[in-house]
DNA sequence: TCCGATCATCTGTCCAACCGACGATCTGTG
DNA sequence: CACAGATCGTCGGTTGGACAGATGATCGGA
């Protein structure tokens, strides 16, 4: 049943110019990621941002909602619509600060942190999916260089970008 | 006025919980191409979606708009402003074709062939400055990676996924 | 005590993607 | 040759989410 007419390379073949691309590179695998990942996620309370605001609160990194916000690079006043939804599944829970009465520090509860971890070995099963092509060692060494980038992301000088 | 409190860990420091989360580092990555990447395509009509309709274009890659569509991931009514937007610019035309002429070739001009070559190299200064945590040894090795996964993105078993 | 700043929330606006429809054109069948 | 179905490019409407500004509650410092 391969296609007829192969005249033409197949749509999913990569133009030549893009090949070493990082931009095209990395989204291309994210897009894959994501298709890989949506049936881990489907069922929670705002999808993957649903899944990355449990994660966060597990990490201790939701004091408050802005902060939590920032660091998932999500707008504010996106935060409150995903949270109102996350503490309805009964995942989250805002707690009040004691100390500052305008902050709201997001705990997990009980039942979220249970679907953080089930979500996590889902979703490690979608990273491995999508891995599959290379070997274990690979894998390591491709993430360990992942890892790298990410972390020195902050440190990088924009005035090497326009001289 | 820098902020008096540092007590809580900076903002830019990821969740501990998401420090190997693929879909997280490799988003992390491309936003980070994006916000390097986005000086050298802002003077291009269509911005980085420009660019890569002029990378695909000169790789042989536009025999038809809807192709076209389909291999950079825009819907095909996208592709139409996109398209008009370039050609108003004088980079691509839209050459019909004889043998069938529902289909519109889109073919660089001179003056697109020029600017596709200005935008590449400057395109190669944002990803080096991305990849500047890596060794030059370290970069060939992790684009390797990232080019295998990518080309074995269609060879894919869905069933791996949902059992 | 008072004033500016901060946090969470709400509201309105705007943009870009998605879906269906339409005319022009091609292909296959009788 | 006539006709039906499919394909390509285009257009229009709808919708969903991002973004900015305003508001009330609260904190911190003069």
């Amino acid at each position: 049943m391969t296609p007829s007419k192969t005249a033409t390379p197949a749509v999913d073949e990569p133009p030549a110019l893009l090949r070493d691309d990082l931009g095209w590179l990395c989204s291309k695998t994210l897009t894959a990621y994501r298709v890989a990942a949506e049936p881990a996620v489907e069922d929670i309370a705002g999808g993957m941002r649903g899944y990355l605001v449990l994660a966060a609160a597990a990490s201790g990194c939701a004091n408050n909602q802005l902060e939590l916000a920032q660091r998932l690079g999500v707008d504010r006043s996106v935060m409150v619509g995903l949270l109102d939804t996350l503490e309805h599944a009964g995942l989250v829970a805002r707690t009040p600060n004691p100390t500052d009465r305008r902050e709201r520090a997001i705990a997990l509860t009980p039942a979220g942190r249970k679907r953080l971890t089930e979500i996590q070995a889902r979703l490690q099963r979608a990273s491995e999916h999508v891995l599959a092509p290379l070997s274990a060692r690979q894998r390591d060494i491709f993430l360990n260089a992942l890892h790298t980038i990410v972390a020195n992301l902050g440190r990088i000088d924009p005035r090497t970008l326009c001289p």
